[in-house]
DNA sequence: TTTT
DNA sequence: TTTT
């Protein structure tokens, strides 16, 4: 079925890259995204969309762009849900990005056309999550 | 800024409609989307994703499409907050759908160009809601 | 860089599927996209949308869905030029559908997802046709 | 029916601002939007996409953008036909713009690598362009 | 050259 | 808490 979103947003922090158990680049992240129309208070206000991005795309992105970027993402919502330490189910919606591009040419963003070749993504390191390799869409 | 969606999927129930204080029609509504990939498992699996509509639409919505339906919808992807009755905070990620299609002309959905004539909106039935004037998009 | 198309729309005539020299198999049909607003003179108007689709999926829509289904696709704008019989260079722009989900049951459009059997391409029938291998998209 | 369009590119020349016999403004331009792969050359490539978008926004737009500045559009595709001075019948197709972002605030300077060389391909220009107040979508 |  |  049809599941199609594009955004334009600004990185609100730092990506966060880490591996699955069986050692698959993931990179979350939260977009910004200011609306076009202000708020009651007639202030300008955003929108801010959790992200999610994989595998060598995801190293790119979390090596390049950092808090502040300016980026444009193409992708589908997805939906999931967890129980936490509390033992509560928590439903997640987000923004799997499957494409990306830079919008501009601060010193923390790069272009994407521009990233053929990858520094050696530090496997192992950090804490390897909870993501379950089930995650992954396919 | 760009912000754009475009699902389209079935209700997993019969939408909700309600009325702000100031008297707005809006419409909640969770859409299945079905996945055009197998999960790790071989099976089918689905997005369930929390809609939300305002005004006319909302009540044209409501009253003609029902748990089922195929539907398209158009519209952005919108976060909120509020605090629950245990004093937490929690975040909403939700798509506002701005324009509709029904996509099957079964007895529980309707076309959207045949609705010129509405059934009067049944104001100021159920709970007044907590959604405030202040979420109206202008 | 970001270009996204979201249409559903129903087929004007039945999809023209042709090969390349090399035997890859393209499908070229035209979309009419009603308008949600009536023009001047009031009545519903139409966009009439040149698609084209390309490979496997290429013969699994034109052998399944037939002029008059309502399909929805997504896929990018494209534009191309050649030189006519006259010798003078004419500008295309169409539609690339890189997916694509039809919306009806009717005897003359089927489901994407029930398609894997496929029979067999009637390959070097018909012209050979005059798109060159390098309008493939890889 | 649904017709969603996304764009990212970069002006191919500047906007032309003209007016309808009814004084609404209308503001054409060709927007290069790049492949995000290489073509069989192994050169990137671009796609020449006519825009069109009309009144308030068109004046800003051809008042404010320039030639080589990188903008966001999203809106939606549409076809038309007239007959030129020779009498033949000419379809177009085209993106109506709703809503564009300027991704850069340079004082509108044609900007580095990919634009070099392609030139815009001359679209129906010379025509005066006898767009009529009909065509205005409502 | 257009569909329901 | 999920639809066909």
């Amino acid at each position: 079925m049809i599941n199609n979103v594009v955004l334009i947003g600004r990185l609100t922090r730092d990506p966060e890259l880490r591996y699955t158990p069986s050692n698959v680049a993931v990179a979350t992240f939260n977009l910004a995204v200011n609306r076009n129309f202000k708020g009651a208070n007639g202030e300008r206000e955003a929108d801010f969309i959790n992200c999610i991005m994989w595998r060598k795309q995801a190293e790119n992105f979390a090596n390049w762009v950092k808090k502040g970027a300016l980026v444009g993402i193409t992708g589908r919502i997805q939906t999931r849900s967890y129980d936490n330490q509390q033992g509560q189910r928590v439903y997640v919606t987000e923004v799997v990005a499957e494409n990306f591009q830079t919008l501009e040419k601060k010193d923390n963003s790069a272009n994407q056309s521009s990233m053929e070749n990858q520094m050696p993504p530090s496997y192992g390191q950090g804490e390897p999550m909870d993501i379950s390799d089930d995650d992954l869409p396919f």
